[in-house]
DNA sequence: GCATTTTAGTTTGAAAATCAAAATATATAA
DNA sequence: TTATATATTTTGATTTTCAAACTAAAATGC
């Protein structure tokens, strides 16, 4: 590979040695985490989209289904129903949105908060057996860039 | 004097400090992922499932149906269900495996290496706008942090 | 070798998830 | 005030998915 001259208009967005590399072990890691999480949950009979569900309102608490829609990547349309039977189901509970009448917001019952704790430990177990070999050091390197990731998400 | 005794039951698999918040990060990274990766899929008239299989032809090369469904986490005959899709349109190809004649080896066409080479580069994209304030120490960090979290999957 | 069990993949019919579009209600802008 | 935009639900059709039955080949036990 020739090293190639600065140009100025590339440089602003430049393609850095490593990101082809790091870009297909993010990918990597994105397949093999959904594939754990398809496995979890199928034992559990839920579906992928109700635990995204969960985890969602787990870790941002109450949302609009709006916003709830566009993190999962659904229709509002399919949420609506999503949502109805997780009703039923007693994990999810609708609740006017305070300002905004269009709005409804859903927020997990006690029982959706327990299911959320019981699916949280289990990440919480993978997490910890993925970094068990890294030092403490490199462990919060990582958290540290991670969160930096996200914020740039 | 004892010195406080060591709990070895515990430091085996001991939960560190940092592994909550580590846990939600991640937890936070894959939503995000799966959240921008949903879009794109739609936007070009594809299924997530299909392609999750896009992607991990291109990434793994020719891949059994079996090894293949265990990955995407469906059963074999809704893989099959949607290789005949994907066989149709001209994506992927059938082909027996070499030594074991229950099995099928399915790979990319040439059509399907484009698509993949076409969604590989939104990923590399979004990889490199993710990381662009790190510097290259940094990224080359973050590179052998995932390389080693991927090992241990 | 021969019978039994396991594994890989396909087919089928029913159940579940999803979408787009239409309908309703409220908020915002002109 | 009127017109336009946004949030949610409903509906009907399409697509995805599963479980179970089925075929074929490999692995195991004797």
């Amino acid at each position: 590979m020739t090293v190639a001259p600065q140009h100025d208009a590339l440089s602003a967005s430049a393609i850095h040695s490593t990101d082809q590399a790091l870009n297909h072990v993010i990918i990597e890691f994105y397949e093999k985490l959904s594939s754990w999480e398809h496995a979890i949950v199928r034992d559990k009979g839920f579906s992928l989209s109700q635990v995204h569900t969960i985890e969602l309102l787990g870790v941002h608490g109450a949302m609009r289904m709006k916003e709830l829609a566009d993190k999962i990547g659904v229709t509002t349309g399919t949420l609506t129903v999503q949502i109805d039977k997780m009703v039923e189901s007693q994990w999810v509970m609708r609740r006017p949105h305070e300002t905004d009448r269009r709005s409804i917001l859903v927020e997990l019952t006690e029982k959706g908060q327990a299911l959320f704790l019981e699916h949280d430990a289990l990440h919480l177990q993978l997490t910890t057996d993925l970094t068990a070999k890294m030092s403490a050091e490199e462990r919060s390197l990582l958290l540290n860039l991670l969160t930096r990731m996200n914020q740039e998400f």
